[in-house]
DNA sequence: GTGCCTGCAAAAAATTTGCAACAAC
DNA sequence: GTTGTTGCAAATTTTTTGCAGGCAC
């Protein structure tokens, strides 16, 4: 359903799901915290699941392997990953935060389906090169920046002209 | 403190101020709705600070003509406005909802001043047709879209420079 | 008078936090 | 054993809603 930007390959595909938690081992141990078990459930469902989820969505899917996981402790984990650089926020419109697997993966936006909920993501040079242009233009320095765009996916369209003659 | 984007000058500077109370009043008038002391308070308010004001803000310039109004008031009013298109509400990252007024203005953007606050609005029609094209690529249909630069300006950038060598 | 509007307080929704029990090193 | 972690429930924050009384027409 997540299609990624442009066509960059990452080593080891599926597998890349194995090193970050690597990363997370290292972040916690480098900061003096602790090892759970609770934790590493957290983020192997975060990181195999593998895009866009939502707090609700991934404490779902804890529980199916833990009942008792706590949605304290999912915030809590999602926002240790973050931390760590291995997670990224995403406030999509109305709706509640998700979280987005980050290892290694460069900027990019989001193309978001408002009949289907489906998010795409893209790069493309050119608007951020013009993006910065504007900044500048108005003596601001970007630090980060937010581009989404709202529309139908092509299947919704379909599904919605089939429906009713226009 | 908020510039318009490009050089567009509306008809009748400040005083268009005046037009979206008529707008406002017809609106009420055309669905059964009643004229009240309070909603043209909000109203007023609202469109005398001119933009990009939150809830909370309203609340309290509204509070200074009549310490009794409600904050349900003031979320009711804004949504009316909003409903009759003179109103936009806008969410930045991690704020609250804010609303900025909406009569007869062009589509733009923001930049957002991560030192105080500070919105800048723009707007760059190169940007528009790449986002179109992008979306057009992927299928998809656009009806809306949020684009959100965040950074210093140029203020705070001499601020900090100012404060620290380096 | 009818029906929308208001203020208040309670409800909702999303997220955070205090705390006592618990687990990791 | 010390210290970080967890689960639970309560607190927070922002916004919405139910309701009884009030105001507009």
């Amino acid at each position: 359903m997540i299609e990624t930007p442009r066509d960059r390959t990452r080593p080891g595909g599926r597998g890349a799901e194995r090193e970050p938690l690597a990363v997370l081992a290292g972040h916690v141990e480098q900061r003096g915290l602790k090892h759970s078990r609770q934790r590493d459930l957290v983020a192997e469902s975060f990181f195999s699941i593998g895009g866009h989820v939502s707090i609700e969505e991934l404490v779902g899917a804890v529980r199916r392997a833990d009942r008792r996981v706590s949605v304290a402790t999912v915030y809590r984990t999602m926002r240790l990953l973050a931390d760590c650089g291995l997670a990224v926020p995403r406030q999509f419109e109305g709706e509640q935060t998700r979280y987005e697997p980050a290892a290694g993966r460069p900027h990019h936006d989001h193309l978001i389906c408002t009949g289907c909920g489906e998010i795409v993501e893209f790069a493309n040079d050119r608007i951020e090169v013009l993006q910065a242009r504007v900044a500048r233009s108005h003596g601001f320095q970007v630090e980060s920046h937010k581009l989404e765009l709202y529309g139908r996916c092509a299947r919704c369209r379909r599904r919605a002209t089939a429906g009713s003659a226009g």
